[in-house]
DNA sequence: CTTTGAACATGATGGCCGTCATAGACATTT
DNA sequence: AAATGTCTATGACGGCCATCATGTTCAAAG
């Protein structure tokens, strides 16, 4: 998608977008003319951050173009990564609407173009199409769904059998040619880089996976699939 | 609060029930009363079950009297206590908005009395009075900040430090005294009956805790105050 | 080409904790 | 009072995995 190529500017380009966004749908053409005129975007290159941990969030952000990080991080500073944000994806549903910070925070894996709608003017969007609202609460619905599948998968499943079931869910996010390194996948499994490497020797010995050096290549996304019964919020 | 009196059934009684009951801050008196309206109480036995996992959802539950545990399970059969819900607390806020069934069971701990509203009366409710649907989506924040943070507690702490908050979060919701078995503790805590035992023979050495069969009584509070920066979702 | 740093790989070690087993304490029932 | 079932308690064992350590491969930079 995102392929450095020039950002959707124009009015027409960004209802296009929320038209396929997620969280606008049943919303009606003069609906999302309405966000469309309304959102900014902003650009931020590779690496940089789009929000901070606590950051008080003044914006409703959506990603447009790109792929971001979200991440959550404790007080000790241990991290877990939570969604892979890319286009048409919101980056925190419930920020805007509470002024409360939260302990999200985002940053950019890939050049980013973020459409943004200020706090107030979002809230009295929402408030004028309650629509928008109720498609927010089903994500948060299934978001935190995956968050206690995840939980109880901490508990009772072992690191081999969560990291496929990350790459299942990566798998079915950006097809079998996924470039990730060891310690990203870590994160996303919630486990150290060392065990994350181990479990990928036996999934490669599986004859489950094929990887090189920053890239994984899911061969057999048969048996993935069965040991998954739902995929992650990712 | 439920202690075998009688239930509330008078219009004004539910209207006062809104007016404090989470997720209904800052409606005016004629929107309680029009909540209160479509309002049916049901009443369920200590033990019965209120609503099952996968279930349709086809009302808009609330907490009016007693205690309910909100479960999720695992396909493998693990339960997990997610919310300990009481009087004025909502049982299941994402359900009734998205005709989709979801993972959580509802039993009563206490005998319950449970209003509750019919999906489509609740929704165009909900349409009506969007500030509803912002409140709910604050409490769902909540519930998926709390959700990170416990997946991010089973990697980084161990059984002790979580018991501890877990006991802690008790004791914020239901003061000193606690009348819960170590298996329910373990249950919230996400590990066995033994290691719970084993930590709370710890934290009685500490004489943090002392113990009865069934019974818990928190004797320092300051300590578990100091080791939970942030209280779980019960 | 050499250097440098990141990513990959794998062995060794130790500790937490889940599992199994045993047994005593307590409440309720018969 | 005896019986039964639940709750509590604790020991033994073993496995998973985090941690530490060491070494290799690979890509980019100088």
């Amino acid at each position: 998608m995102s392929d450095g190529k020039p950002v959707i500017s124009s009015l027409v380009e960004r209802v296009a977008f929320y038209k396929q966004a997620m969280g606008f749908e049943g919303l009606d053409s003069n609906q999302l003319t309405e966000i469309a005129q309304i959102t900014a975007l902003k650009n931020f290159k590779k690496g940089e951050t789009v929000f901070h941990q606590g950051s008080y969030c003044s914006y409703f952000p959506m990603v447009f173009q790109g792929l971001v990080r979200v991440s959550f991080c404790s007080t000790s500073g241990f991290r877990m990564t939570y969604p892979l944000a890319s286009d048409g994806e919101p980056l925190n549903l419930v920020g805007p609407l509470t002024d409360s910070p939260r302990f999200l925070s985002a940053k950019a894996i890939k050049d980013l173009a973020i459409g943004r709608v200020k706090r107030d003017d979002f809230l009295s969007f929402a408030f004028k199409h309650p629509k928008v609202l109720v498609n927010f609460m089903t994500i948060l619905g299934q978001a935190i769904d995956s968050a206690n599948s995840r939980i109880i998968d901490m508990i009772e499943k072992r690191v081999e059998q969560r990291l496929i079931k990350v790459l299942y869910t990566l798998f079915k996010k950006f097809g079998s040619s996924l470039r990730f390194t060891s310690a990203e996948l870590a994160e996303l499994t919630g486990t150290t880089t060392e065990s994350t490497l181990r479990a990928m020797s036996k999934l490669r010995d599986l004859c489950i996976i094929k990887s090189r050096r920053g890239k994984i290549i899911i061969v057999d996304t048969h048996r993935p699939e069965c040991l998954c019964s739902e995929i992650l919020w990712v």
